[in-house]
DNA sequence: GACATAAGTTGCATGGTATGCAAAGATGCA
DNA sequence: TGCATCTTTGCATACCATGCAACTTATGTC
């Protein structure tokens, strides 16, 4: 191996690696052509032939079509679950995890182009958004279980899984985050993602008040 | 026709209550058979069977087998929009949203043998929590719409849509509704449901704040 | 009450989605 | 090189989902 990739997870054999980009490119397949024929016209068939590998081999990587659409980075939980472990003592856990999200955030708006054609997928079908908490649930609830264990200082988060509050904490966020791309998705000349999210979190460490306006 | 039915929004004519009757079997049967045989074995030919219908109408009254396990009533949306609009005018929209909510779930308890055994349907695979998402999304933005035309008090929502705040508001409440649930689901003995819903909105509206213990 | 109309149900045909299995191909390591 | 392990693939199978046409059932009117 003479090159380091440049991501966190990365590294490994090749086989790891050649992995990877495998499900990048049926990911990013899924997303070209769902924004080109819209969601519902692009079979797995299509996906992946343009990813170079047979159906069944989609069907590896993905539990359903609808996965493509919606994880772009099968990573990012157990980066953000990471973060939030790390994260400065003084930091309320909201604020912990607006910070994990924000940085995988923006690490995400690297690839700028794919970004903007995934958050446009999601906004043109629902359906998908809302399957996207599917794909996102198992990692709200490695963040539950970051936040239980940030809160209890220990290695222990109670036995019988993280409590209400973290679950409800990881839940709110996750909410917020889609509100936020959706929002975004529609107004993108008037302002950028960051400024929604962060627009978002302020609302909702404040409790959610009504408007002044 | 001799008896009015017992609920809100029922009536009409006898299409109208067959209508009603077929559909509310169907997600009877579907509920039952989940919670009896876990819902990944159950298959919409059992559950049009235990139903007395076809397949074929099976279709027509869901878009999809999942959305039979997860929409138990398709009227609450709206009678949830209405509770927000009549709501007095001193809630806040926090507040409001969560009466429409809490009178909602008031009512579903009633049917409590049903209502629980669909708590643990949806708790038994988070991937349908996940697609109830999905099938009360449309509900969310009724709400969001419900809530825009509240804080402006005319009846304009402005053109594009509801704002930020209000989307964001029926996105967060809706986690929080699915959260107290799923909770819930797994504590039924330690907590009356009712008790953890105003505990997470209670959260909400400080804030979320890292909880003194 | 009989009729025309609208609405709901059903079977059939079709195509996409998803999984198990076993054979073939690639990779890692000694 | 040769063996163990992992990955890909094709095939068979079952289920999901939709369009269409034929049939049955309410509704309103005369």
């Amino acid at each position: 191996m003479q090159l380091m990739s440049e991501k966190g997870a990365a590294g490994g054999g090749l086989r790891e690696r050649k992995k990877r980009a495998t499900r990048a490119a049926l990911s990013e397949a899924a997303v070209r052509l769902a924004a080109e024929h819209g969601a519902e016209k692009v079979t797995v068939e299509a996906i992946s032939a343009a990813a170079g590998v047979s159906v069944r081999t989609f069907f590896n990587y993905f539990d359903s079509r609808d996965e493509a659409f919606v994880v772009i980075d099968a990573d990012a939980g157990a980066r953000m679950r990471h973060a939030v472990l790390e994260a400065p003592a003084h930091l309320s856990p909201l604020a912990a995890l607006r910070e994990a999200m924000a940085a995988e955030l923006a690490e995400a708006e690297q690839q700028h182009e794919l970004w903007r054609l995934h958050a446009e997928v999601l906004h043109a079908s629902p359906h998908l958004l809302a399957r996207g908490v599917g794909a996102h649930m198992a990692a709200e609830a490695d963040l539950a279980d970051a936040i239980a264990l940030r809160l209890r200082g220990d290695g222990d988060t109670g036995g019988d899984g993280p409590g209400l509050y973290p679950r409800l904490l990881a839940a709110v966020a996750g909410a917020a985050v889609r509100t936020s791309m959706d929002h975004w998705s529609a107004h993108q000349e008037e302002a950028a993602f960051l400024d929604v999210f962060h627009e978002v979190f302020t609302l909702l460490a404040a409790g959610l008040p009504a408007p002044s306006a």
